[in-house]
DNA sequence: GAATTTTCTTTACGCGCGTAAATTTTTAGT
DNA sequence: ACTAAAAATTTACGCGCGTAAAGAAAATTC
């Protein structure tokens, strides 16, 4: 590595024996360029440790390489998971990824797409807050910039939808608990964040009349993403009130479930599928964290692999040129039967 | 809101009345223009919604207001919380904080700062990966960027450090436990990934020392960052090998203190500081998730509003030219008393 | 080896803005 | 109302790169 410093492209070309334009395409699109200038090019690279400027790059490019990953809530670590996820392939196809999450606020979600949209970028893959998102400005902001929406879905927006088929999720747990055990009651928010929430609840009313339950869902106030603490809160006000019907609790999702579980445990009450515990609770979403609760949490697991991997490609797709109608797909979720149900 | 599209600023000035280089200056600061002008831009920006290109004024100006975030690992909430907490002060500065994971691995965290360097931040807020971190590589980008270390401090690096008071943490915490039951056996990775680990040990064997008890230390095995995992794994190795030496275990961090609670469930050993309970278990940090285990985790809380106030000004002031020499700053710790001991 | 195709070089312009200097206008002070 | 100071305008240049066009050079084809 020489110690001179490189001021620009032009000066780099120059030391590398090769023309400015030419250098220009070798870094728009390294395979552009003939495998002999391409090798000058990286054998001058390993010598100067010269850097496009990415602002005079993106000044004039028409698309820049830029890739948005929005998410509701980073701290919550479901997203971050998939964040990280979406982040790796975004690199490995050759985008620079940003992340941004809206902190489960809506007027901070319509900055973030304000400040992405100003950061021109190619593309933008988007986690919804939910309910509580500024439609209006989700619309404008996918009519702008290419989108495609995760994980919840809002109207028909966007490139395309991927998320998990809700539906499934709640069927499927709901069936196992049924087999296993009572018939489970439903644990939720009354005002949930994400309309995933809803399609679980239609979706656990629909297999227990299938099943030939009567369903019992209990829904518990509390605004905001502080779901633990909702789902704790909740709990305790449930059993004060016996509104439980059934030794057996699904619960909306994991995080209300790991604030159940606590509630639970304050409650005096043991938890599990053996004989000495008294109540049984099961989750939804496979949450990082689920694996750690006492007991650990059965839940039933998004395949975050699958969503993030079809989400990207949908985008990288559309960047590239192959537009395709809207499309929602909705992948199934694997059970992960742990000691809580 | 008009139809018309705005292209640029020499537009948006005509179309407002004022001149392009006020304008300009208008946006590099509202509060160096007459009010009378600012009014009229700001009447203007509100019927034609335009914004400066950010990377033609990147290009040009000698310092951007852009201000990296750098974590070791976003999917661990501690994280996740305390860089929320840094992007909030950065908004509110009037900096564009632009939030980075190293991931847990420092091929990644060289890259970050790689990336990070091409687009000319005006500072950095860093936590580095700690042991593994590539030194040299961060010395250098230290030298090259305006960067206040916080969370882990690695040499003398930057411009300034901000942290906890990792000895303070654990004297106050094990003078608890002394104080309320058997003294501590101290939990940890035999390897960690953070120096704070081994000023934690340090710690504990001065604290037991100066009030008269014999130390245990428990190191386990296991690499990366997947400390929950390797706390219970670990745990359970040493309840095998009976190598407790106290019914009272201090982790050297929550999140092994997680997978501790996690193994003693499994082991069927009841965590507590009551009667019916055979081992007090207690963590440090003041994870965002402690609250919620089972039993609740009683900690040390990292000050997180005041170590993210105390970095995000120190960088600030550097920014704006104030620069002071190398400080180290440890803030102490607050105990948070639940049931696990 | 000539003809064709591909790749590279040369030349030139423009992107949208920062910024400096000189000049004019507006404001503040008495 | 006059003057000095402050702020805005005009003019002009440059940042580092994308990109287009035309011609030269190199590689490929048969």
């Amino acid at each position: 590595m020489s110690e001179q410093k490189i001021r620009n492209m032009e000066e780099f070309a120059r030391i590398s024996g090769i023309s400015r334009p030419t250098v220009s395409k070798y870094f728009n699109d390294p395979d552009s360029v003939r495998s002999t200038t391409r090798a000058r090019i990286e054998s001058a690279l390993e010598q100067y440790d010269y850097r496009p400027n990415i602002y005079a790059m993106n000044q004039n490019r028409k698309l820049t390489k830029n890739v948005g990953i929005v998410v509701p809530l980073l701290a919550d670590p479901y997203f971050a998971e998939i964040a990280r996820n979406l982040e790796q392939r975004c690199i490995a196809a050759g985008y620079r990824p940003t992340l941004f999450s809206s902190h489960g606020d809506p007027a901070f979600e319509v900055e973030v797409l304000d400040t992405l949209r100003s950061l021109k970028p190619a593309g933008v893959l988007l986690a919804p807050l939910g309910r509580a998102s500024d439609v209006a400005a989700l619309e404008r902001f996918c009519e702008a910039v290419p989108t495609v929406v995760f994980d919840s879905s809002v109207d028909e927006i966007g490139l395309a939808f991927v998320g998990s088929d809700n539906f499934q999720f709640t069927r499927h747990i709901t069936d196992y608990l049924c087999r296993t055990g009572e018939p489970p009651c439903f644990f939720e928010m009354r005002t949930p964040a994400n309309p995933n929430a809803h399609r679980r609840r239609h979706s656990y009313l629909s297999a227990m009349a299938a099943f030939g339950h009567t369903p019992t869902v209990i829904s518990v106030d509390g605004e905001g993403w502080a779901f633990e603490e909702i789902g704790r809160l909740g709990a305790h006000e449930a059993f004060r009130q016996d509104r439980f019907t059934s030794n057996t609790i699904l619960c909306s999702n994991d995080r209300l479930a790991i604030g159940m579980l606590t509630a639970c445990y304050e409650q005096g009450m043991k938890v599990g599928r053996e004989n000495k515990a008294t109540i049984r609770v099961a989750g939804q979403d496979g949450h990082p964290f689920s694996r750690y609760t006492c007991p650990p949490l059965t839940t039933i697991s998004h395949n975050y692999d699958a969503v993030s991997q079809t989400a990207a490609e949908a985008l990288f797709e559309a960047i590239e040129g192959n537009v395709t109608p809207w499309k929602s797909t909705r992948l199934e979720g694997r059970l992960i039967l742990r000691d809580s149900a």
